[in-house]
DNA sequence: GTGAATGTTAACAG
DNA sequence: CCTGTTAACATTCA
């Protein structure tokens, strides 16, 4: 990404939106996303090149392997931050209703779809399932509502727990299910390959049920 | 050396 | 033209 256009910038706000963390500038926003492997180091460096970085009269931000890319309009024009797991605008019933568009598909896909649930990742998805007792493969409109409900209050309490474990220790760690070979609960854990994202999934049969 | 892993999207096939 | 699938990209760690 060209660079010209920040220098001598002031930046006003950095924000974020799911994945995307934004750095406002008073002439636009660069959007950066770390996909995989990027990281971020504040007031550090790595021994290879930097894919993104911002130099300060004091400090630095550096960006390795991430995706930088200026937005085109303002980012309020850009987002919706009621899809947005981790905002104050965050809107169950909002959600609910782009859901009801999504009723003949998978629970565990729709999860991952950044225009419904921007934030959510594969950890988060197997995590809040299993919370909610839902089992990954169920159909969004066989789902009872009181059980929609109290999902994506899990998706956001699941997203919260693992935010505060990283800001505090660095490290994300409270898994109940994913990766397990027993879950929380001491029943054993299923592991799948869906077939078209290759992603893994993780559950338990026994605690988490199918809506089919 | 090999495989797997917090993700997205361009390119392609049908 | 739309929908779904595959490939590509990049890095670190066990």
């Amino acid at each position: 990404m060209p660079t010209d256009w920040i220098k001598g910038k002031k930046l006003q706000d950095i924000q974020t939106w799911g994945k995307h963390l934004l750095f406002v500038f008073t002439n636009g926003t660069v959007r950066v996303h770390l996909m995989l492997f990027g990281k971020i180091l504040i007031n550090e460096r790595r021994n290879v090149n930097r894919s993104f970085f911002l130099e300060f009269a004091k400090g630095e931000i550096n960006g390795y392997v991430v995706k930088a890319q200026k937005l085109k309009g303002k980012s309020s024009d850009e987002y919706d931050w009621r899809i947005d797991i981790m905002s104050d605008e965050f809107d169950p019933a909002y959600v609910k209703t782009l859901l009801k568009e999504n009723s003949n598909k998978t629970i565990d896909d729709v999860l991952m779809h950044q225009n419904l649930f921007a934030g959510v990742g594969n950890k988060i998805r197997n995590e809040a399932l299993y919370r909610a007792g839902i089992h990954p493969l169920s159909k969004v409109g066989k789902i009872p509502a009181a059980k929609m409900n109290q999902f994506i209050k899990e998706v956001v309490m699941y997203a919260n727990i693992f935010y505060k474990n990283l800001a505090t220790s660095g490290k994300h760690d409270f898994f109940e299910v994913y990766k397990k070979e027993y879950a929380a609960d001491g029943s054993e854990v299923t592991m799948k390959v869906l077939p078209r994202t290759k992603r893994k999934i993780y559950y338990s049969e026994h605690k988490q049920k199918l809506y089919s």
